[in-house]
DNA sequence: CCCGGATACTTAAACGATAAAACCTGTGAT
DNA sequence: ATCACAGGTTTTATCGTTTAAGTATCCGGG
């Protein structure tokens, strides 16, 4: 059984297609349709079943009313947080989503971009991971709507909804020190030239500096994106124990956070009386682990609703060349057991 | 700067656009276009930066490339799994994944349906939370490609891809009745009528009558989708406190284990002593709380990835009636301490 | 009796791509 | 000289929708 289009409502009652356009999309009335024809038409439509075909009134509109979301993973609590809130967001606006995971990988990324470009998506969120500036540029050259969430890339004018990264970490090490803390140690996501990855690093350093700790880099590790369990398995012993010997780490995800909690329970190692632990990124089950971990609570839920709005804003402005904006959230420390002082 | 069409580089070298788009398809040399011509093509669709319209070829084909894949909440770690996977194997066929979440409500599933049919959907992954049959039985009728995948409806012939609940949850109840437990209650999420939820509930009775020990409906708690803090917080200490003072607490999804242990933490009750728990779903984190929860692992890998491979060789069976493919795959029940007795 | 203007509708073109069929031109065989 | 055929390319139609620009009919006013 074939679809119904237009034409067929149109051939079953005789008139055209252009009327039967007009009819079911209300615009009847302002066209001056006789109200008879408009109610046979509707009773037809629903008669034969009909769906409007959105990839045709795409064609010929011009806009497909679909927008791409890339993140690193949609698996990740984080990122499979902000897809429900773009996805309802976006939902109210009758655009759908198309996400994608970049696997933290930019040459992935950039053939998402491409993919995602052809399929006609009227506006772009991007939790990005290129480095290179490039692509970034030609989006917006390309005139494509976008915004950037999570990450940002200060020296471009884009749109943006971020964290403030830097205070963020400065208060989670300030907090650490003021507990008693001295030895702390940093676990690092790479790619390490994400913007947030490099605040964070800064608010460390500058935190230690400003209490007169000084700087040691081996108390910092770097954890590939893919290889997270394995490497987090080398780097903890490495940190925890002589030369380093730090008393506390500062994971700067949910996912090193996790991988390094396994490591930690393994060792045998008690928190916080061994290690003090806190964690960029907040997950439900981290008050009830045994201690609580304390973490860093981001806005997941503004920096969706926000990122959609201003997209739709721009989308909705054909072609003008608005302002772009620029919003920085501030995080929660959720201070919990894990970083007390014994 | 308006973006490049066939009939651009077909105007700029004075060719017609069917030439560009058999060269520009690799169909060259099949129907024989003289090689400086088509390097001619593909040197002035690079300089123009052409980028296929998939939309107007979504139209003329007739096929968006595009599946949909419906669960109830993309942010519930167990379906931003199943998302995640489903995304990489769809993208491996090129297809892309529109993501909806249907909050459980049997509505606001049937209208995202019809959304997304409306869009031209060449296929449907849905974690369906429909009562009546009649949707899916429509789908049928339409000739729509689809895969249920977590629910399935045994009284219609679909493709589907389930755990083997009955079992597990029959597993679940006698490892706990062999632990020495005999009052042990059952936590489920409505609506109740989801097949799932049905078999794990047939499953838990099965056992405890197996093993001579009475059910008591008191000892069963329905938490609607839509509030189940609130609920959990009355529900809970009906179930833990006289007079029905469950000994254990069998939840049959991860956001009500999450929950629930959030409530048993603030009554002050240790688990397993006070109340022993097992939940439906296994999430990472649970290996570490304190003490370890007992969990049913679901192979969500192994579900998205069977239900996508089905979904393809159904979509590119072009209107032949294939036959349908029903997989159940057995679940793992990962012993830890929390239900250990004592 | 003609004109202007409603009222109610239709025609044709366009969006960008692809498929089927048709069209040249030259060459070698008959 | 004629035909078949291969090589190379174009024409036309089509997918389903919307929009700009008509057309046909009727009515009342001058």
């Amino acid at each position: 059984m074939k679809k119904t289009s237009l034409s067929d409502i149109a051939r079953a009652l005789g008139v055209s297609k252009t009327l039967v356009s007009l009819v079911l999309n209300n615009r009847g009335n302002e066209v001056g349709i006789n109200k008879e024809t408009q109610k046979k038409v509707i009773k037809m439509a629903q008669k034969l079943n009909y769906k409007p075909n959105l990839i045709a009134r795409g064609l010929r509109l011009g806009a497909s009313k679909t927008i791409g979301l890339i993140v690193p993973n949609i698996g990740n609590q984080f990122f499979a947080n902000i897809a429900r809130v773009v996805e309802d967001e976006a939902g109210k606006n009758d655009y759908r989503v198309i996400s994608v995971s970049s696997d933290e990988n930019p040459v992935k990324e950039a053939s998402l971009i491409k993919v995602l470009l052809e399929r006609q998506i009227d506006g772009l969120i991007l939790a990005s991971s290129l480095k290179e500036r490039n692509e970034i540029l030609s989006l917006k050259n390309e005139k494509v709507p976008f915004v950037l969430i999570d990450r940002h890339f200060p020296q471009i004018k884009t749109n943006y909804v971020v964290v403030d990264n830097y205070s963020a970490a400065y208060n989670v090490v300030t907090h650490l020190i003021n507990q008693g803390f001295k030895k702390i140690a940093l676990v690092k996501i790479t790619p390490s030239y994400l913007t947030p990855i490099k605040l964070r690093f800064d608010g460390y350093r500058e935190a230690l500096h400003d209490h007169g700790i000084r700087f040691d880099k081996r108390q910092v590790k770097e954890i590939p994106f893919g290889g997270i369990k394995a490497t987090m398995e080398q780097a903890l012993p490495e940190l925890l124990f002589r030369p380093v010997s730090a008393e506390a780490l500062f994971f700067l995800n949910n996912d090193l956070t996790v991988a390094g909690l396994g490591i930690i329970n393994k060792l045998g190692l008690r928190i916080p009386q061994d290690v003090a632990i806190v964690s960029f990124d907040d997950l439900e089950l981290f008050q009830l682990l045994y201690p609580p971990i304390t973490a860093v609570a981001q806005p997941w839920q503004d920096m969706a609703k926000n990122a959609v709005h201003i997209l739709v804003q721009e989308m909705q402005s054909q072609g003008k060349n608005i302002e772009k904006t620029q919003i920085v959230l501030p995080t929660k420390l959720e201070v919990r057991k894990s970083c007390n002082k014994f």
